[in-house]
DNA sequence: GCCGATCGATTACGCATGTAATTTTTCGAT
DNA sequence: ATCGAAAAATTACATGCGTAATCGATCGGC
């Protein structure tokens, strides 16, 4: 049931813009990717077979649609992680990144803001 | 030089206490996981080729510690994360957890500390 | 209705991973 | 010096992944 890389790499594709043909989908990518159209064909029908997407026919070619959403998709991998490396909460994860010093004053006022957020509802 | 999951769950330990024998960790990760001893071992020795973590003779058997530190450790695995999926900041992955309601108040709470703190170096 | 272009489906293949059994090495005890 | 136990190293094997070529089906034009 998991999305590998190159997989969620089609997916972000589909989540911007959907449905697309997969000739659709090869034009998008390119640029971002090197693929050749075949291994893109490779990752939909893996992708098929996972149902995270799915696929309408229209004319002689399909259109896809995701069927996983980003946000589940999200939750999934940032829960994971926290949970694998965090004990599964979310503060030492930021303690983390402020103690690596990879924080810009600009993210520590959008946290801010967000915190203050949540304590108003 | 990617460590993978169960790979992960040696460094883990090791990372805890440090050196130990394969016997030792056998007996530590016992219990988490079930593994045969030569399953750990099978580990052991890709971790050594990746140079993760070193080996000590200790009379008949080797004594393993860490040569990976579990801050770098953390500190890719989190950059990969924010930067597959939430553009390189951090602040769009709080604000996610934010709006999957994953947010206890404790946490809440946690993150504001967190911030104060930041903002006073 | 047949042919070729255009899609999708099938097959391929090397490498990583999870899991483990088997083989080889090496000490310590006799 | 030899033998056996214990540890390490080698080999094994199925599955998933990244990457792609090729085969097969299908539709539109002639």
């Amino acid at each position: 049931m998991s999305i590998s890389e190159a997989e969620a790499k089609v997916m972000e594709a589909l989540w911007a813009q959907a449905p697309q043909s997969a000739e659709d989908l090869f034009t998008r990518i390119s640029g971002e990717q090197e693929w050749q159209l075949s291994t893109l064909k490779t990752l939909l029908g893996r992708l098929l077979t996972k149902g995270a997407i799915a696929a309408d026919k229209d004319g002689r070619r399909f259109l896809y649609r995701p069927v996983l959403e980003r946000s589940q998709y999200l939750a999934e991998q940032s829960q994971s992680l926290i949970d694998r490396l965090f004990s599964g909460r979310l503060a030492p994860l930021v303690a983390h990144f402020s103690a690596q010093r990879s924080l810009k004053p600009d993210d520590v006022a959008e946290l801010k803001a967000l915190i203050k957020q949540l304590e108003q509802p």
